[in-house]
DNA sequence: AAATTATACAACCGCCGCATT
DNA sequence: CAATGCGGCGGTTGTATAATT
């Protein structure tokens, strides 16, 4: 009844409700959130259930502030991911995506940050530079991960060769490669493990090219432990924006998307 | 000491994708 | 197919508390 949907409250929860939906999912269990109100015999939405136990309640969320290193990964996975809270958040155990976002917005957004470590110990000077950070590079050239390519298979289209890192690959006609990911987690863990032992990842302005950059990888293997780290691999960018000079490059879009792009 | 402003974060809102009917 | 419901997500707001004037 309308009635009865007016009166739900809203609002700070109180130590009752706490207790009541507490109790609630111990003897129930999580999930079919749409009986906990009646269930637990609280005036309250389900959402509003559902998000109290998510982000408050629930006895795996870690409390307190955030020591130092979690701040760094936070700072370093936005600089990777963007706005993801919810993959940020699930590299970081017991801290919810509403605490992640909410401790960026108040700490760091305005802050200028930096990731603790020094970037960038390897890269030549003279070369016009910069950084693009996103989580997806969606194709790659053949040199990308030579090791997991399965030569008897090139010349197919959609060849889907395993990976020890669960990774995808197929080959165009082109002979361009794309890779992905069976889910968010292993793409996360791809840049995560680039992020963690690469300290960055560089993208370089390839010379005679206008729309291919070499990427760069500096310090210890990333993913495929049999795989020559320092390998260069051309990034083809299907739509590059308007800007010509990569040594300014202000903005740069990718299937529709922005990157972070830092000079 | 009171008033004002800033900060922190819990909670809400609207949107989206997916599953089910 | 479309309609509906649910859960998850990110943006934003509301408010209690802390800091400042």
């Amino acid at each position: 009844m309308e009635e009865s949907s007016l009166s739900v409250r809203k609002g700070a929860w109180t130590e009752k409700e706490d207790f009541l939906l507490k109790k609630c999912i111990e003897k129930y269990g999580e999930g079919k959130w749409r009986k906990v109100p009646s269930r637990a015999g609280l005036n309250r939405c389900q959402k509003s259930c559902r998000l109290r136990w998510t982000n408050y309640l629930n006895p795996d969320i870690k409390r307190g502030a955030f020591a130092a290193d979690e701040v760094d990964l936070i700072i370093r996975l936005h600089k990777l991911l963007g706005n993801r809270w919810s993959l940020i958040a699930g590299r970081l155990p017991g801290r919810t995506a509403n605490d992640v976002k909410n401790y960026f917005n108040t700490h760091l957004l305005k802050k200028k940050v930096t990731p603790s470590s020094d970037p960038n110990p390897h890269l030549n000077p003279s070369t016009p530079s910069f950084r693009v950070v996103k989580p997806w590079s969606p194709i790659i050239s053949k040199n990308t991960f030579p090791i997991i390519l399965d030569e008897d298979k090139k010349n197919n289209t959609t060849t889907t060769t395993p990976a020890s890192n669960n990774i995808s690959v197929s080959i165009s006609n082109d002979n361009n490669i794309s890779y992905c990911f069976p889910d968010e987690d292993d793409e996360v863990m791809l840049w995560d493990n680039l992020m963690m032992n690469e300290k960055e990842v560089y993208y370089q302005q390839q010379q005679d090219s206008m729309n291919k950059i070499n990427l760069s990888v500096l310090g210890d293997r990333p993913i495929n432990e049999e795989m020559d780290y320092s390998t260069t691999c051309k990034f083809q960018l299907p739509e590059l924006v308007e800007e010509q000079n990569y040594g300014n490059l202000d903005e740069l879009y990718l299937d529709g998307e922005p990157w972070n792009v830092f000079n």
